[in-house]
DNA sequence: CTGTTAGCGCGTTCAA
DNA sequence: TTGAACGCGCTAACAG
């Protein structure tokens, strides 16, 4: 293996030299930074990161934390994007990024989890997907032991960022969009009057700010409210739009897989009424209806979080970051079906 | 940090003697190797595998390769079992491992991607889901600088192992049984007399197999046989089984996902004929009817592929590992909808 | 602006 | 059986 003296040895400078221009370091004449990329060329020398990381005590390495498994199915396509997004840009800014999911945390107490990860060389944790009920996990980003990015759940302080999108206002965005199209639609006075609500997992952290919305866009919309909570899980969202959704006239769910099982019940009762989602995944085209959803590019969020953890590692300060959102209404639908 | 000189301090022998315990060498005191443990359980230390893995020049850790973008969605699921599965057994044989999508080489040669991939320490690679049109990662296994596991793609070399579930048993197995149950199903002499196979991609490695496969149970039940390819896609599938699928008594799929488009057809159509797939994903539950599949179980896969990577890198030679598979007829569809 | 040198934390000879 | 010493490839002062 060629190694950095071999470089230092070609293009005759010291090894000190080669460093400096592998690493950008000022003070450094152009004529010699040429000799050396050139002898870098010639010799086909690759920086060994982790001779790097050892000397430097500063390996830039990120564990991306997540759960991909206690969730029903059908969110894999969520965390795949969350991946891609961060892997990518883990590799654009030369960070090294290993995925670390919750089940292979299982039994371990924080401080265990720390030595884990810091045997590991990580210096920076970007999670995903918290859930108040991830004891250990909120304990591990409590210690403050790295530098961490949550994305979708609030954690201020200067050691932490958070990335998210403003969940209150997306939730209001694609209710009044749902509610407000049927208004239209219809003869003034006979649009939607009652509005069923299939909210997340009360324990999850972007279930309250939906909510939120989901309270002043009813307000805003002078329609009456019914919150139920589904869990996120798509058939408990079809027994409450079984059982309660009947005599509503529009049903507004928390998340995509929800509305999913919402449709389903209502296909199943022969009747029609709006229903709208939240994430903005494909499997939407697999049910039988338009619906709205709020479009959350989980690729961008996860990009973001990882820049966010370079940011820490450079020193900078913890932050808020809220990610736009779009909204989306499936147009592909009969392709499919 | 706590280092292994801290540790040999403690404990009050040499660094060497500490280093020998961590990796279970002989030639080591009971006694000694006691003072040795109670030294790191005290002092909390956790060796740092950066430094090992320099000063070892075996770094254990495996590249897993994959590409869940380019197919079509809701295989999102296959690779998430993928890297669920590398990554438990990953931690287990205590080996780091480095997520690598196929997107992020874009553009690079293999060259490029050798010395990527040799900057980050890495020593074995772990390819799934390869197919022929995959030049560059197909020269990068060839050209053999890392140790190469490589699933469900044919590479027989030394240096590579190949773990793959039998396709052609496999396809023949769950095309018996869908054909098979329907057989005995109706009157001797009623039965399907024609089926429509719906084959992969043919530039897919697993796609010959699985084609084979389907050959050989129709010969077996004696039915007529027609052969399209659906590329994997749900659309071209759908358009296959509108088309062609009309005056068949069953179809066979190359995929679950196939089969949920040939299925699709078929409703849009007003004609009912069994379908089967093939991997066993539980989107299969989003369709309108029972399907038999092949329980590919994936996470399995993965677990053995990257035992097989432990296995290359501990000196052994390469080999051909053949997985069992399951048959499973999709109950739960009742529940959904 | 460039070169010398001292570690980073650990594995691994080779003496003792 | 144990320990001292060297080096892995690189970064980071510091000296020139």
């Amino acid at each position: 293996m060629v190694s950095i003296k071999d470089v230092a040895k070609h293009a005759g400078v010291a090894i000190s030299t080669v460093s400096k221009v592998l690493n950008n370091y000022p003070n450094v004449t152009e004529a010699t930074k040429l000799k050396v990329n050139q002898a870098i060329k010639e010799l086909n020398y690759v920086p060994n990161s982790i001779a790097a990381a050892l000397s430097s005590k500063h390996s830039g390495r990120v564990a991306l934390l997540m759960d991909p498994m206690r969730q029903t199915q059908a969110v894999d396509q969520v965390y795949m994007q969350y991946m891609l997004g961060a892997l990518d840009c883990a590799k654009e800014l030369g960070m090294d990024a290993i995925t670390v999911f919750f089940s292979m945390l299982e039994g371990m107490k924080a401080d265990d989890i720390t030595r884990y990860l810091r045997s590991q060389g990580v210096q920076c944790m970007v999670v995903f997907g918290l859930s108040q009920e991830d004891r250990i996990i909120r304990e591990l980003i409590q210690e403050e032991d790295f530098f961490t990015v949550v994305v979708d759940a609030p954690f201020v302080t200067d050691g932490i960022t958070t990335v998210s999108i403003d969940n209150e206002q997306a939730q209001y965005d694609v209710a009044v969009k749902t509610i407000g199209d049927n208004i239209l639609k219809l003869e003034k006075g006979h649009g939607p009057q009652t509005v069923l609500y299939i909210a997340g997992k009360g324990t999850n952290y972007v279930t309250a700010d939906r909510t939120k919305g989901m309270k002043r866009a009813a307000e805003d919309l002078g329609v009456s409210l019914s919150i139920r909570y589904g869990d996120f899980s798509e058939a408990k969202a079809r027994n409450i739009a079984f059982v309660t959704g009947k005599d509503k006239d529009v049903i507004v769910c928390a998340s995509d897989l929800m509305a999913i099982g919402a449709m389903n019940a209502l296909t199943e009762l022969d009747i029609f009424h709006p229903v709208c989602g939240f994430d903005g995944i494909t499997l939407m085209g697999y049910v039988g209806h338009q619906m709205n959803t709020v479009q959350q590019d989980f690729y961008d969020i996860a990009s973001t979080a990882v820049k966010e953890a370079k940011r820490l590692m450079d020193g900078e300060k913890g932050r808020q970051v809220i990610m736009p959102h779009k909204l989306a209404r499936l147009e592909y639908l009969d392709i499919i079906r």
